[in-house]
DNA sequence: GTCTATAAATAGATAGAC
DNA sequence: GTCTATCTATTTATAGAC
């Protein structure tokens, strides 16, 4: 019973990030849709910045999962072209919770928290093994410094472009991820 | 001297615009940083979101200067690129205003301004113009909707992948640039 | 642990003197 | 138009009963 409040409560904050962003969260709304009073939020989290760090913790479990679940063969680019449909799919689902980059005490909350900081270690390091394996066999471009390409894989799982295409109701999820998966790997130029 | 007051109120909203956001902006920083008292303000401004708009049309009136004086004769790829490098280099200064997309009473406010829209569709056409242009030379991928093509370059103006980079310390300014045009425009594959 | 009620702080906006 | 002082609403967080 105890674990499954606080999955609701996590799921809420998730949506809440998704859809508002951090600022614009308030415990009391997290509150509402978790179906419980906001006193007994504070019951399971420390304070507004936990609530995020706890949301950001579980996307980052589930995106450890994905990973682990794909197919070992497939060629690096193959891996990272799958995690960005994986990353994108996820937002358009209005799943993907996105922070300021810019709040201390956020920043400072996540920096803190052990599960969220191994997690995104875990992933980064992942990423960065297929990274630079795909840079060696030719597949992504050498002359690029892999920090560079790993930050550019993670700006698109917030990238607004998604959303934008979204509105325009000209496109459905598939094909907006598929739009954006060939303008981030294949370029806007032509070959 | 009233020119010259609203002057100094718009380049403070705007540096905090870039800094922390819509959300974690307050009048009361707004009106310290520009001199004046916050009920000052709102002699110049009726509200939060006017200031934000003001910011906002004063860029956009810069985006249109700044196309005006591109070298007529230049490839509309080039074009492009240049206004890319704009864009990217405002935003490494702390001059590029990012506002949440989601908020409602903002989106309301900007769109019921005149100045904004008007400068928001002669910039968007003239892109739009450049954008055709290069997919009928075949200089940009004739497959991608122009639509996508013009929010994947405004996208870019408020890219976390520049302010990532920054902080690493590994590059200057111009070779940030540089990295983030090339990823945009040749893509992460090899080539 | 959950609730109602409330504290404490903050922020957008305004009153009214000068 | 600028200021100080204040209003009003909201928000984070807590107290205390059950």
């Amino acid at each position: 019973m105890h674990q499954a409040r606080e999955d609701a409560i996590i799921t809420a904050v998730n949506r809440l990030l998704a859809e508002k962003g951090f600022d614009a969260m308030t415990v009391d709304e997290v509150a509402t849709a978790a179906g419980i009073a906001k006193a007994s939020v504070y019951k399971h989290f420390p304070g507004k910045e936990d609530l995020a760090a706890a949301a950001m913790v579980r996307v980052m479990r589930r995106a450890q999962a994905f990973l682990a679940g794909l197919p070992p063969g497939d060629a690096p680019l193959e891996q990272l072209k799958a995690v960005a449909r994986w990353t994108m799919r996820l937002q358009l689902a209005g799943e993907m919770p996105s922070l300021p980059s810019e709040n201390s005490r956020l920043r400072a909350a996540l920096m803190a928290d052990r599960a969220y900081m191994d997690g995104l270690m875990d992933v980064s390091e992942r990423l960065g093994g297929w990274i630079e394996e795909a840079q060696r066999q030719g597949a992504i471009n050498p002359k690029l410094p892999a920090i560079a390409v790993l930050y550019t894989l993670y700006a698109r799982a917030c990238d607004p472009v998604l959303g934008f295409l979204k509105l325009g109701g000209l496109y459905d999820d598939d094909a907006i991820v598929e739009l954006v998966v060939s303008t981030c790997f294949e370029g806007l130029t032509h070959r």
